[in-house]
DNA sequence: ATGACTCGCAACGCGAGA
């Protein structure tokens, strides 16, 4: 079984201890890191490889920043989202690694509504479809995991009246999530699971996580050749609870080999 | 309740996050 983990860590240096306890935990063969902000070379890379792992990271100072880990070798690497390369946001990162093509995925927030920022985030999403589409054709076993940002459905946020004028629950923003399905990917977890109020994401303000005020915007997007191998989808609230906890928490999956 | 918390920065409060 290949065991398959995105997390958005909201800062690798801060969550150094949480990532490499939960790695020892969990042992997945990939972990698809999000929000590191850093640059690659302040990047924890020695501590990492020393629990196994081989590191690929695309930073940037202060914002954003992708990695991708794995016990298996990474090769052919894809630094930026095709087509966006003028996009100076460390917000994608592609790999070859055990037998899959991975990416780990920082989708724009796109708050607030109005704003260039929010023309970004949708701008960004038809790049990602366009990407996501190519890969399609290679007809291989792909999973794009990352955060986001993309409230599915009414059914993955805690009061949806609370987020109608946010950007994770856009129409537009919604539209484009569904439109990278329809190009054939399949959503790891919601094919599994329609247990609705399943959440990977806790605000650290209000007491969110006490109270379970949580959306679900981190995903696995699977190709066919991968949706077909899929035995499990879990998101792990394990670490959502700890000391000094990313208001993240991991989603996983496991292929058959 | 224009709130709340956590992060990086070169700060000694601010912007960003979602």
């Amino acid at each position: 079984m290949i065991k398959i983990a995105t997390w958005n860590v909201n800062s690798i240096k801060a969550r150094l201890s949480n990532v490499l306890a939960w790695l020892q935990e969990a042992s997945p063969d990939i972990l698809l890191l999000q929000e590191l902000k850093t640059l690659e070379e302040n990047f924890p890379r020695l501590e990492i490889e020393a629990l196994g792992y081989n590191v690929e990271v695309l930073g940037q100072k202060s914002y954003n920043g992708v990695a991708i880990l794995s016990k298996g070798t990474i090769e052919d690497v894809v630094a930026g989202l095709p087509g966006n390369e003028e996009d100076p946001q460390a917000r994608y990162l592609e790999a070859q690694t055990l037998g899959l093509r991975v990416a780990s995925i920082y989708l724009p927030n796109g708050n607030p509504l109005g704003t260039e920022k929010f023309t970004y985030k949708i701008e960004w999403m038809d790049h990602l479809r366009a990407r996501a589409r190519t890969l399609l054709a290679g007809e291989e076993a792909v999973v794009l995991g990352g955060d986001y940002n993309v409230i599915p459905s009414d059914d993955d946020v805690f009061e949806p009246a609370r987020f109608v004028d946010d950007a994770l629950c856009q129409p537009e923003s919604r539209q484009r999530f569904r439109s990278i399905l329809y190009l054939g990917y399949t959503e790891a977890f919601r094919a599994l699971d329609s247990t609705p109020h399943v959440y990977s994401y806790w605000d650290y303000q209000a007491g969110a996580w006490q109270r379970n005020n949580g959306v679900r915007i981190d995903h696995l997007l699977l190709s066919p050749q991968a949706a077909d191998r899929l035995q499990v989808c879990r998101i792990d609230k394990g670490p959502r609870g700890k000391e000094k906890a990313s208001d993240h928490t991991p989603v996983w999956c496991e292929l058959t080999p």
